[in-house]
DNA sequence: TGTTTCGTACGAAAATATTCCTACCTTTGG
DNA sequence: CCAAAGGTAGGAATATTTTCGTACGAAACA
């Protein structure tokens, strides 16, 4: 069985994650409608997405459906192993792995509403069972 | 007054952001020390370590005392603040800036241990007065 | 003193990531 | 049928980040 140069998750870029996000966002997509959504945030022309999409595709992280003549993009990895693996990371390194000091950090911040405050409460009292 | 180009929090990139953690665990240190302690991770010449580091002065990420030969470097920000700046960035592009989401993705992921959970616990109860 | 070791400075090369020009094909509408 | 609009492919130009060779000064020491 061929088992190497498997289970090596990926590593997008900057720009790669943008356009990520987008397909998390809306699902199996053609390059013009992720480029549409782009162009909302930020000024980028068709083609830098098209061969943005074009080299993800090349590296797996996206797959296409040829079958048509505009290609459907979608994402290979499902949504939450691709955030939970770059969440890994950057507690790794940022928090020496040590997802408490994380929280520490955020909720010190006021950065959660009393809603999420309220989540994650629950959560918590589910994680004791 | 001068008010201009103020504000701006700092982007370190990958490798800046190495050499980041190596001050913030040693604090101020020479070229030579960080380098050290880079060398137990990956391969990486001194030279390299060295601009990188001046590279950072120059952006006024560090600053550095000359007053003797071996130079010494420190981080300008507060530790605290780089973090929460990037983990905010990170919250917001990959939680649309919902950080009960990512707690809770985080908690979810058995990468919390018995004592950190008590630690959230503790500080949630902490917020509630 | 002279030579070896350790330091900085600086520019350029190499590796990556991003952007976009150009060519060419297919579909659509007059 | 022809022109315009909208697709893909691919390479080249840019921009950014990372690495390192080389020069040269200061310190250590035989």
């Amino acid at each position: 069985m061929n088992m190497e140069a498997q289970n090596k998750q990926i590593e997008p870029t900057k720009s790669e994650l943008e356009i990520l996000q987008v397909l998390w966002e809306l699902g199996p997509s053609t390059v013009r409608t992720v480029n549409d959504e782009l162009l909302k945030q930020k000024d980028v022309n068709y083609t830098t997405t098209l061969k943005l999409m074009q080299i993800m595709a090349d590296k797996s992280i996206l797959k296409r459906d040829e079958s048509q003549m505009k290609h459907i993009y979608s994402v290979v990895e499902e949504e939450q192993k691709t955030k939970a693996h770059l969440l890994d990371k950057f507690v790794d390194s940022m928090y020496k792995g040590s997802a408490g000091k994380l929280v520490m950090q955020l909720l010190g911040n006021k950065k959660a509403s009393q809603q999420e405050l309220q989540d994650i409460k629950d959560l918590l009292k589910k994680l004791e069972e």
